[in-house]
DNA sequence: TATAAAACTGGAAACGATTCCTAATTCTAA
DNA sequence: TTAGAATTAGGAATCGTTTCCAGTTTTATA
């Protein structure tokens, strides 16, 4: 049911026109006689016609699409940055086409490949890993504009938005170091991309401003997830010589710690000091009153998209900033520390 | 850079055949030499040539594209379902197209007539509201298989993903019963859908069997999201004769109201008792050990992916239904209750 | 060896729009 | 009134494929 499509040229044959006449005055072209748009509307209205996205964007070699590629769509600070960046390109006409890499390589290759052959018009992508040498060549030979989610690939023709994690990092560090802590352990995600480096050097900004001696033995980098800081941090404060305070990075992370902690029966706030970074969805929830340091994820997604508009419209690559901010709560200040 | 796309011609005077001859070969058309089939493949290997899926889907009359439309995709039941159906078509060959209906009838209205101008395969929705006079003329007008979440539209050529969640909701209130309480109240969305309606249904079925009349004062139901929750927990909770437990439908409506109950210094679980409907990413480490009606949403995504296969392969519209499980935990037996 | 059937290949017509080119019409000015 | 410019409308090419049709070659059968 429902084979019957109509055309431009059951328009055309309607209004007793030819079909280029049609699809100027749809498209507003300024050489139409007011009797021939009139005719024409009228077909249009009396037939329903909407005019075929898919023939459209063979003939204009523009398909209004945008490929979106994130690690885990399920991820509810990337789920805010998707929504936020559909709700902004669609109002420029465009859709989105969402693709999970699920923090794969192979996968992450194969949804680039995926995304040239459906001719979309631009990718925004946080790439699993920005280091590796396939990046460049298969962004490259993507032949359309790319827009990357707080990652840093240099020398490429890439437009980036960028957060300032040192700053709210270093920040929360010093506020712990001011609150009397000096073990201050730190989990997070793979070390080879840009979101880590940058908390990494907050972190150790803050220690060397205060003179403390960098302990790499509490510094824990390694894979995004849940799974890996779940180890750690219990292998942190299993051992002989805990630390006092404990910083997780993202949100995979910061779930993985307190349900370690949870299970050690040490409390944030109570036992040690605990700062996350990121927040999500009922973080004010939670058992206890936890600081963070917060980034606004719509914010994220509103520049990805204004910075893939500007690269369609052929404008040149740049950067945008999202600022951090630390939120110091309850967990800042443990009752009971060394 | 990178204007030069390479096309079917391209390969075919490379092989020295016809581009008919390419296609053949490429689509795996039986009728073809050993020797002729070699010449492409080499060919195609030599230029990197992949075919345009535009003009393959404009042909064909096939986009391999899903549209898929939910409320929120920041809900995190939601986007475990959206991820879930992704992965399990993109396995099919289908992409998704996900937009947010932000839980307006006007914009899930232009939704479909975007879906339909750009010749999607098929929709997965979850609706605004399934009574609403529009919804079979523009789900018939699609020319396109739809599969609902969690909607009964009858007379509908539709397939859908139930959950009954009458069973699960239905235990749930009969522990809460058995428990010793009687005043247990009702917070959820909208009325008028189905979701609604079946966990009321198993809600009064438990009250009925235990022979408690049933009070409507108990029961809000209005709109979904946080806001509505958290205004009636409120007013449920302020007034006097105040109800001893609560059930609170949906993650929205079960944030809404936990935060009303934290300003209003109650603790589920302990003040009262509390039943959440729908889990979400860490539930586990709220204050509290609160029950739960739990579904499973990759199912829920697995099961509309398949229905839509099915759909597309032209067999007759069926329903998958998702089993819900009664999960008790600590906050179903308050320590001091009435 | 003749003949029918099967295997193979190339040419051309779709799919549904946009846009360039050209011809016809209208308008302006001499 | 008429040349020339400006509008306006139609025809045809094009985007990159698939697929039908017809023609040619090969193979099988009698």
């Amino acid at each position: 049911m429902g084979k019957n499509r109509i055309t431009i040229h059951d328009v055309a044959a309607k209004a007793d026109v030819a079909i280029s006449s049609v699809s100027r005055v749809l498209s507003g072209h300024r050489d139409v006689s007011e009797k021939m748009r009139a005719k024409v509307v009228a077909a249009v209205a009396e037939l329903g016609y909407e005019p075929d996205h898919l023939a459209q964007s063979l003939r204009k070699g523009a398909t209004n699409t945008i490929g979106f590629m994130i690690r885990d769509i399920t991820n509810p600070l990337f789920s805010i940055v998707a929504q936020s960046a559909e709700y902004e390109l669609r109002k420029a006409g465009y859709s989105i086409i969402l693709i999970n890499s699920h923090g794969d390589l192979d996968a992450e290759k194969e949804n680039f490949a995926l995304f040239k052959r459906r001719r979309i018009d631009g990718v925004i992508a946080s790439l699993v890993s920005e280091d590796s040498p396939y990046v460049r060549n298969t962004i490259n030979e993507l032949g359309a504009p790319v827009v990357l989610l707080d990652r840093e690939v240099t020398g490429l023709n890439a437009s980036a938005v960028i957060c300032d994690h040192a700053q709210g990092v270093k920040q929360a560090t010093a506020d712990l170091i001011e609150n009397g802590y000096k073990r201050i352990a730190f989990v997070s995600g793979r070390k080879d991309v840009f979101i880590s480096r940058n908390r990494i050097k907050g972190y150790e900004q803050a220690l060397v401003d205060a003179k403390i001696k960098i302990d790499e033995d509490l510094i824990r980098l390694g894979k995004f997830g849940e799974e890996f800081a779940y180890e750690q941090t219990k292998d942190l404060f299993s051992g002989k010589n805990r630390p006092t305070a404990l910083i997780s990075g993202g949100i995979g992370a910061s779930t993985g710690a307190l349900r370690a902690l949870k299970e050690l029966k040490i409390k944030p706030g109570a036992d040690i000091a605990f700062v996350a970074l990121d927040e999500w969805p009922m973080f004010d929830l939670l058992s206890s009153d936890l600081s963070s340091v917060y980034r606004d994820p719509e914010e994220m997604g509103r520049q990805s998209a204004w910075l893939m508009l500007d690269l369609i419209a052929e404008k040149a690559p740049s950067q945008a900033v999202v600022p951090t901010i630390y939120r110091p709560r309850s967990s800042s200040k443990a009752l009971s520390h060394a």
